[in-house]
DNA sequence: AACACGGGGAT
DNA sequence: ATCCCAGTGTT
């Protein structure tokens, strides 16, 4: 892979990160061209930020070029010496940190990502859950106990490699491992267990319409009534209050929905009640969906709304869903 | 601790 | 068409 010719922080940074949620052979092409076009941190760091997302467009996660071109304009002023600093860059977490420590600066960093964590809790058998964050803590404690100080870059990217290539997620193959008799689960016969995984909700199926109305140039959800209701098929508001809990059992969209008749129109503001935590930019009186519970992509949704309030002589926009999880 | 971010690949 | 993937920032 090409980012491994050189231990070169920044040519190591620009990979951590695109490598970031997205696969390798993806990552490529964008390495060479978005290099060839930024060759050194003090080109990334001064260029515009539209310049550097258009290099990124097809990636996703457009935080990530922000933070790069930040983080870029940051190791140009001042070259980072230890982990702490490469830590506070922006888009740098505790991954990426350690894989940048321990390439190119040789410190002794575990670099724990999804793979080194499956082969991890395999070989300490370990059936923690792993999105919880006492049983992250462990295994990170694990990775740097078995961590080679002399050779930590290496070592971290020996355990992704494994990982990637041997010790994979359905059906790893321990006959070909090289440390398969240091492994827990593969003496348990555990391995095709590991990692445990929060349990996914229960499953939920709803088939509902739903539509968007636009009032004094807000954008609210409607839904057609359910067909056992007595008056069935009419458009109603979702009932309010709707708690989190009904919102989970019912597939209703979990928000809380005031409206009354004023002047021969009905005014209505909608509270979330899902998230508990909600961005800053939805306000009260704003439309929320949630796409956990009702089924519609953020996105799909975001330009439904946007189309609406671009046009504002439409006034309803209808489209039939059928929800399923 | 929960949520959003964005594509691509697998099913 | 839907699910799955798995780092960081934000709240």
């Amino acid at each position: 892979m090409p980012w491994r010719e050189s231990k070169d922080l920044y040519l190591v940074l620009v990979s951590e990160i695109m490598l970031q949620q997205t696969r390798v052979e993806t990552v490529i092409p964008y390495y060479r061209a978005f290099l060839a076009r930024f060759p050194d941190a003090a080109t990334l760091g001064n260029a515009p930020e539209t310049d550097v997302l258009t290099a990124w467009a097809g990636l996703g996660y457009y935080s990530r070029a922000r933070n790069l071109r930040l983080a870029a304009a940051q190791i140009s002023a001042r070259q980072p010496r230890e982990y702490a600093e490469i830590r506070s860059l922006p888009g740098v977490g505790p991954y990426t940190a350690a894989a940048l420590a321990s390439i190119s600066l040789n410190e002794p960093y575990a670099a724990v990502d999804g793979n080194v964590l499956r082969v991890v809790s395999r070989i300490a058998n370990d059936p923690g859950e792993i999105s919880s964050t006492a049983v992250k803590k462990r295994f990170d404690e694990l990775a740097g106990q078995l961590l080679d100080p002399a050779r930590p870059g290496d070592f971290n990217q020996a355990m992704m490699e494994l990982g990637a290539t041997i010790c994979v997620p359905a059906s790893p193959a321990c006959g070909t491992c090289p440390v398969s008799e240091h492994c827990q689960a593969r003496m348990a016969g555990t391995q095709r267990e590991l990692p445990v995984k929060q349990g996914k909700p229960p499953a939920r199926k709803l088939q509902q319409d739903l539509l968007f109305c636009e009032v004094d140039a807000s954008i609210y959800l409607v839904r057609r009534s359910a067909a056992e209701k007595r008056m069935a098929g009419f458009w109603e508001l979702p009932p309010r209050p709707v708690s989190t809990q009904d919102a989970r059992e019912s597939a209703l969209p979990a928000a809380t929905f005031t409206h009354q008749i004023v002047n021969d129109r009905f005014e209505v503001r909608v509270w979330t009640r899902y998230p508990r935590k909600r961005p800053a930019h939805l306000r009260d009186g704003a439309w929320i969906a949630r796409h956990q519970l009702t089924g519609l992509p953020i996105s799909t949704i975001t330009k439904k709304a946007l189309a609406i309030l671009a046009a504002p002589e439409t006034r309803v926009l209808s489209g039939r869903r059928t929800l399923s999880k």
